[in-house]
DNA sequence: CGATGTGCTGCAAAGGTTTGCAGCCGAAGA
DNA sequence: TCTTCGGCTGCAAACCTTTGCAGCACATCG
């Protein structure tokens, strides 16, 4: 049913290659015959078959995105972004979502590798030497990750960490706990560095707590340690643990933010509307989609040549960009100062 | 670099027919042969090429989500479930947003027909003929819409409509608005109808406000016009902008439920997380995603015969089911009582 | 007039897989 | 012993496009 390139061949009296040339390289061809072939593709609504295309040249013009749980407010900025960056150079997105289990991320980039020309893998769960693996078979962005040797895009989540932490101290805080995010993440262990640096340097304390489900539940389920561990600030691995958080001390019966100061991270939408507004770091999760699709793409215009080409494995010199974003902490209304010593209800 | 099917029978023996037969139908082949062909693949990491597989077989064995906007909380869930479901299929799903806006919708459910075996068109925007004519390209399932002679999965929200509103006649009230949302939304029809029959049969008086954009931003803009209009409740497009306008109503010293009862639609997970939790109208949208590839799927499975067969077009009997998923309202915190009328500040 | 060049087009191979058809071998039935 | 049949495998065409190469017509230059 679906008109072939045979057909607009017949219909505007040439041969294939000058219907293939029109559209993948319309300087060779004849003005006059440009626009002939162009009308009757027009008028038999003719697409190239992609399938077929991609067969021969061996790039299927589809990238991979696998992100951790699409649910995850934080996600769907970000694949917003990437899909409209991608589609904008002709490229479509696959999205799959792992439900934060680092097996079916390897399995699912596994299963997309021969389908797409790239993948980005946000916030990965698995370990670094499992992803350098799979770089050998895919080529791969990494974003919420820095790995040696290959393209990351990152968020500098550790300097919004530091401000965090300054935030409070400015507050007058010196009993802080730091909620950790789920194991496997590089976001995780970078806050935690930087805080505890931070938090030091201060003269105050930090609390460690997790790792945890990056979710209301998980922030939720820890109000009980936050009141009994005596802390009177909480900086959370994300917005959602933050909410959840501020829910279940409001349940203990604890205020934010005059009994318990709260951060998150990430600055989802939801941050601005909830009850107290949240203090959060932003991060610039749009500009991280964009810039992941795009060096992704720039990254594999060059390798390919028919199929059998060497792909884009080992030995290309390319210089593997790694991007740092810069992140801002943004101060609403879930932090204020250190609550006076007599009101402390902390340990009641 | 990758296996190809060759490299396969070479290494086990066997011609490549065979090879493939051991994928593609395995109860034609010798199982010891079988065994060792297996074997084989899996040494040499072969996975079928899908390029090739669906020029042949004119299957690609993807399939196509639009919806209007990724970063809606209403999306994401129905993204998940739909994706899952069609992994499980060994399908992978093309996600694309089209920023509530109509022309994109055509032109990406276009852009993508070729493609994919089908597409799920998830609330859409543009209107019933454009959904036909597209339907004759490519097969399509219907979210969130009713169209003759497709197959649709519905939610019930003329139900939870008229369950909120009575919700409401209960409590006393009896000047009533109605939030409307995007232009072109099916639900946005429908609700009306049935809340406009709901108010009439309770003997009170509705409100239409709108359209409007179904965001916070949307129903926060409409806070104004709430209390100007006077009524003691509202029951918004969805909880997006339920929830903005919960945030407009408490600028301008209205509180809710005291002064204002205010109902939204879809049970988001952000619901559950503001302060008053929102009641609201809850929409089975993990379950219309999975429904909505079964459809897709089991639709498709039959028809095509070697990409030359006569596609899945006109002509054909199958019964297009049409599916309504049921709602439940949910009662939580934004809800309450009439105020008396001394107390009705709404005309300040 | 011959040589060279330029601009455009046609030819045909290649890419990896599926699948209808034919062929082979051994067993069972006559 | 000769058919017949079933189980398994090989053969080759087909799917649609891209692309290196060759060919053609025509113009330019020496």
């Amino acid at each position: 049913m679906p008109a072939t390139i045979r057909d607009v061949a017949r219909a505007s009296g040439v041969h294939i290659s000058t219907v293939s040339r029109t559209f993948s390289a319309p300087h060779l061809v004849n003005p006059e015959t440009r626009v002939r072939v162009l009308a009757c593709a027009e008028d038999l609504g003719y697409r190239p078959n992609r399938a077929a295309r991609a067969l021969i040249t061996g790039r299927t013009h589809n990238i991979g995105l696998i992100v951790a749980d699409i649910a995850n407010p934080f996600f769907p900025p970000l694949i917003k972004a990437a899909e409209g960056q991608a589609r904008h150079r002709d490229y479509h997105v696959f999205v799959a979502d792992t439900n934060e289990d680092p097996a079916a991320e390897e399995e699912l980039v596994h299963a997309l590798a021969k389908q797409v020309d790239g993948v980005l893998l946000c916030s990965p769960r698995m370990s670094n030497s499992l992803i350098e693996q799979v770089s050998r078979e895919v080529p791969v962005v990494v974003i919420n990750r820095q790995v040696a040797g290959l393209p990351c895009v990152m968020m500098d989540v550790g300097q919004g960490a530091r401000a965090a932490i300054e935030h409070l101290l400015g507050l007058g805080h010196r009993r802080i706990a730091l909620l950790g995010g789920p194991r496997g993440s590089w976001t995780n262990r970078e806050m935690r560095r930087v805080a505890a640096a931070a938090v030091r340097a201060g003269g105050a304390e930090l609390t460690l707590l997790g790792p945890n489900q990056p979710t209301e539940t998980g922030g939720g389920a820890l109000a009980e340690q936050v009141r009994r561990s005596g802390v009177t600030a909480v900086l959370a691995y994300n917005d959602l643990m933050a909410i959840g958080l501020i829910e279940g001390l409001d349940s203990l019966g604890l205020r934010v933010p005059q009994d318990v100061s709260v951060i998150g991270v990430d600055d989802i939408a939801l941050s601005r509307l909830t009850r107290p507004k949240l203090t959060t770091v932003a991060t610039p999760t749009a500009a991280a989609g964009r810039t992941a699709v795009d060096m992704l793409l720039q990254h594999d215009s060059d390798a390919p040549r028919g199929a059998r080409g060497r792909g884009a494995v080992a030995g290309d010199r390319r210089t593997t960009a790694q991007v740092m974003l810069q992140t801002e902490l943004v101060v609403r209304d879930s932090t204020g100062p250190v609550p006076p010593p007599g009101r402390d209800v902390a340990g009641a």
